[in-house]
RNA sequence: GCGGGUGUGGCGGAAUUGGUAGACGCGCCAGACUUAGGAUCUGGUUCCGCAAGGAGUGGGGGUUCAAGUCCCUUUACCCGCACCA
């Protein structure tokens, strides 16, 4: 006997035994279908090119010890949502989950305790699982994977050498960002208000060796190509303001035996410049030491800047900084010498790490020529220089050749001049930097590069492929910042692939984010194991067509795995030049008070409880009514109630069903409700959606009968929120096959009209009645009926009516 | 400072894109059923007013027959970036 059916086959069966002691069971009803829904392979999927397909994502988890948020499942029952719509409306649908298992808590637990992050991890995969499978969500599970498993990070490891044999992998001793708490170097993307993103801790300056991947090499096809995708407007705006793209030139002024380069977004301006400044960390300064007049002056400010992290030094409201005394600089434009200056308002790390200063036409240049007593020239008409920099267009004065013209002229004269005489030409730089790309941690992708004395740096051969991570004695690492894997003994060492020589791996890791990169391809052919995913698969499967996720990761996840993907276009290893059509981003859920949810604040809500409580149906449910979608919002246990009743109501409303036909008034509010979820699932308004269908019940609950037609399509357009009890209700009405396997319910706007529309009747924009119509009627019955109201000829007594607008179906105003 | 967003009842939030502001849900009030209920059902619920009526979408101004919606201005809060030359 098939157990779907308990024994019952049939709507009139289920009447029968109908009890009004009956209640509603989720318990019972849940598990029973997700046992069938395994069972069955319901949500498996194929590649089908007779199909038309679609690629529904969300963010994979990290498998904490916590478990499973309850803003985990915001995002995934919104593509849970959109997903079962799409698979009735006949779509082959890829909805996959995985896990993105490598990472920091694993490894910090495993220095507490000892317990090995692989044991961890797995119990943390297992139990974020089940707490996945217990909400009923219809991923593909057998394309589940995760990224610490060997066969994933094979190719994490593959495509990395691809990196290093394209030149865009490279090794250098680079300033990173050092958290001393964490050892560990991050990337500049990790670094939150000078402070470790992890442990919270002050970032430090240190010098390293590190592994970089020369991300900015992408850096204008990463805003470019942004044009024609789909991605919500705050997402593009922040990838671009974070990649920070800016047109000028860049400039050689004379200084000692070389030239000093400057990047300047306003060469325009290049006769206001009154002094230059470099970075304390510049090249020059150590060149030139000897030569400096107040060389002790200099050393202990450099000392003294070392020491601050970026965080530090950008807090400093006053300029500080030395002169280099004994060498001055020469303007190219008219020859003019100024004094140089080393200060840490300049950067090392963007542009040259030296700038001209323009004290009259840039606020930081004017506030330090105020500290030092500089002299401040005007050189672009406006505002007034005796109060702050004149940042606006103007005209230019006392600029020699570029006087008389604005600032888009001035600039490209500026830059026709710099060309012409050979000391700079126009430049494009970039916010953005490389990649840090190393590790010094375990738990992650073993960099698959060796080290030979002779040959340098050599990828393993691809046939020694997985690396795997070896055992190690224990995780912590050491001072000098070196990786745990660095006591990994045997493993260490190995040859040279190039000359057969003695070479020894390399002990750094990859970065969480290298394993995230393109899981997404791997969802597309999982269990391939002589490719990352077949030719076939890609084709059919690729792009992306909805990606959901946060937006704490628009300029980390998001942006890494645009690139890591647009390298791998350009191998010819994937066939499209981005990944994703369309992102959206879904807002946090707070607590009750308006607080984060935190383990320290102890208001965390844990989905185990409330689906134990009133079960997966009303969960997800009450997920998507919380709010706009893309909008913070606050947990409620008496709206989630709200919701609950809802679900009881449409278990309940079951006995009011029978097998008549349905009104004209039935067939309308049915449709209208068809109409109304369809579009506002597809328009992410699933809050409204879903009082769309509280509307449409209240309707049916306020009927003595139900139409048994109205009951089914509730039923339909239920399922993807609710899909256990629409299942379980969809068994009763006698069916014998799976709602998620039925076809969605089409709206007939026609049907969903009504035929008789009440008119708002104003006088002088003011409502004072209504009048009912039927639909379209004519402008002068619409009139005609509004004049007689009693209302209104109250109000238009003494007066002349000197207008009347009509607005069929809507309004009619009567102006006096 | 730059970029993005949000201000609507006691609360979460709707409003077909310029056409009856407050859908839906919570809460609250009244009634019904019940031994009882923080259960269920029915009705009510923007504010002021007994009513007629008036006011009303952060503030001010404007366009329009008509503005939560469009324009100008101002303000508060949230998020991201931030000495990026």
């Amino acid at each position: 006997m098939n157990k779907r059916y308990n024994g019952k086959n049939s709507f009139a069966d289920w009447q029968e035994t109908w009890k009004l002691e009956d209640r509603y069971n989720f318990k019972t009803i849940e598990k029973k279908w997700q046992e069938i829904w395994e069972d069955e392979k319901a949500y498996k999927v194929e590649t089908d090119s007779t199909k038309e397909k679609f690629y529904a994502l969300v963010e994979f988890p990290y498998p904490s010890g916590a478990g499973l948020h309850v803003g985990h499942p915001r995002s995934y029952t919104a593509l849970d949502v959109i997903s079962r719509k799409k698979r009735m409306q006949g779509y082959n649908v890829l909805y996959p989950m995985g896990f993105d298992a490598f990472g920091l808590p694993a490894e910090n637990y495993a220095i507490k305790t000892g317990v090995h992050p692989a044991v961890s991890t797995k119990a943390n995969i297992e139990n974020f699982t089940r707490q996945l499978k217990s909400i009923g969500f219809s991923f593909d599970w057998d394309r589940c994977f995760n990224t610490c498993d060997p066969e994933y990070y094979k190719w994490t490891q593959w495509m990395f050498i691809k990196f290093f044999e394209k030149g865009l992998a490279y090794k250098d001793k680079i300033a990173i960002n050092w958290c001393p708490s964490c050892k560990v170097g991050l990337a500049n993307e990790e670094v939150v208000n000078g402070c470790c993103e992890r442990c919270g801790a002050q970032v430090v300056r240190k010098d390293k060796e590190q592994w970089m991947i020369a991300i900015t090499k992408y850096a204008d096809k990463l805003i470019d190509d942004l044009e024609g995708l789909d991605f919500i407007d705050r997402v593009k705006a922040q990838q671009i303001n974070w990649i920070g793209r800016s047109e000028g030139a860049e400039l050689d002024f004379e200084f000692g035996e070389d030239k000093l380069k400057v990047f300047t977004t306003r060469p325009d301006t290049a006769f206001g410049v009154t002094y230059m400044v470099m970075a304390p960390e510049h090249e020059f300064v150590q060149k030139y030491m000897s030569n400096f007049e107040n060389q002790d002056e200099i050393k202990a400010y450099i000392e003294e800047t070392a020491k601050k992290s970026d965080l530090q030094r950008s807090m400093g409201e006053e300029k500080t900084g030395v002169e280099l005394k004994g060498i001055k600089a020469k303007n190219p434009f008219n020859n003019e010498m100024i004094p140089v200056f080393i200060s840490d308002y300049v950067l090392t790390g963007y542009g040259t790490g030296a700038i001209m200063a323009v004290p009259a036409h840039d606020q930081r240049d004017y506030d330090f020529a105020k500290a030092f007593n500089l002299p401040i020239i005007q050189v672009l008409a406006g505002g007034n220089i005796e109060e702050k920099a004149w940042e606006e267009d103007g005209e230019h004065i006392n600029s020699g050749f570029l006087n008389g013209l604005n600032k888009e002229e001035g600039m490209k004269k500026a830059i026709e001049y710099a060309k012409i005489n050979g000391f700079g030409n126009s430049k494009v730089n970039f916010k953005l930097r490389d990649w840090v790309f190393s590790r010094q941690r375990y738990w992650g992708e073993p960099i698959p590069m060796v080290y030979c004395k002779k040959c340098g740096w050599q990828p393993i051969p691809e046939s020694e492929l997985p690396l795997n991570l070896p055992e190690v004695p224990d995780y912590h690492p050491n001072d000098e910042g070196e990786s745990p894997l660095s006591k990994a003994g045997d493993w260490l060492n190995t040859t040279c692939p190039k000359c057969g020589g003695h070479a020894r791996r390399e002990t750094d890791t990859m970065p969480n984010w290298a394993g995230s990169s393109w899981y997404f391809l791997r969802y597309c052919d999982p269990h391939n194991d002589k490719e990352f995913a077949s030719k076939e698969a890609l084709d059919y499967w690729m792009n992306v067509d909805w990606y959901n996720g946060g937006m704490e990761h628009t300029t980390l996840h998001l942006l890494y795995s645009r690139f890591w993907h647009k390298f791998l276009y350009e191998c010819g290893l994937v066939p499209t030049k981005e990944p994703y059509k369309r992102r959206t981003s879904h807002g946090m859920i707070l607590a009750e008070n308006g607080e984060k949810m935190s383990k320290s604040r102890g208001n965390v809500i844990n989905p185990d409880d409330i689906i134990d409580a009133y079960g997966a149906d009303t969960f997800r449910l009450y997920e998507m009514f919380i709010g706009p979608f893309d909008q913070t919002a606050m947990w409620s246990d008496e709206s989630l109630m709200g919701v609950y009743r809802f679900t009881c109501k449409i278990y309940n409303l079951f006995k009011k069903v029978y097998k008549i036909d349905a009104g004209e008034e039935d067939i309308r509010a049915m449709h209208k409700c068809i109409l109304e979820v369809t579009e506002r699932i597809d328009q992410m308004r699933f809050n409204t959606a879903v009082s769309s269908l509280m509307t449409y019940v209240n309707y049916m609950s306020s009927k003595d009968k139900v139409p048994y037609e109205l009951y089914a399509t509730l039923l339909k357009l239920l399922s993807p929120f609710t899909p256990h009890i629409a299942e379980e209700m969809w068994a009763r009405l006698g069916n014998n096959t799976l709602i998620v396997a039925e076809s969605w319910p089409v709206g007939n706007k026609s049907l969903a009209e009504e035929n008789s529309v009440t008119l708002a009747v104003q006088v002088c924009g003011k409502v004072r009645g209504t009048i009912n119509l039927p639909k379209d009627a004519p402008k002068e019955e619409a009139e005609k009926q509004a004049l007689a109201l009693e209302n209104v000829k109250k109000q238009l007594e003494g007066k002349e009516v000197k207008k009347i607008i009509v607005v069929p179906n809507k309004i009619v105003n009567i102006v006096a």
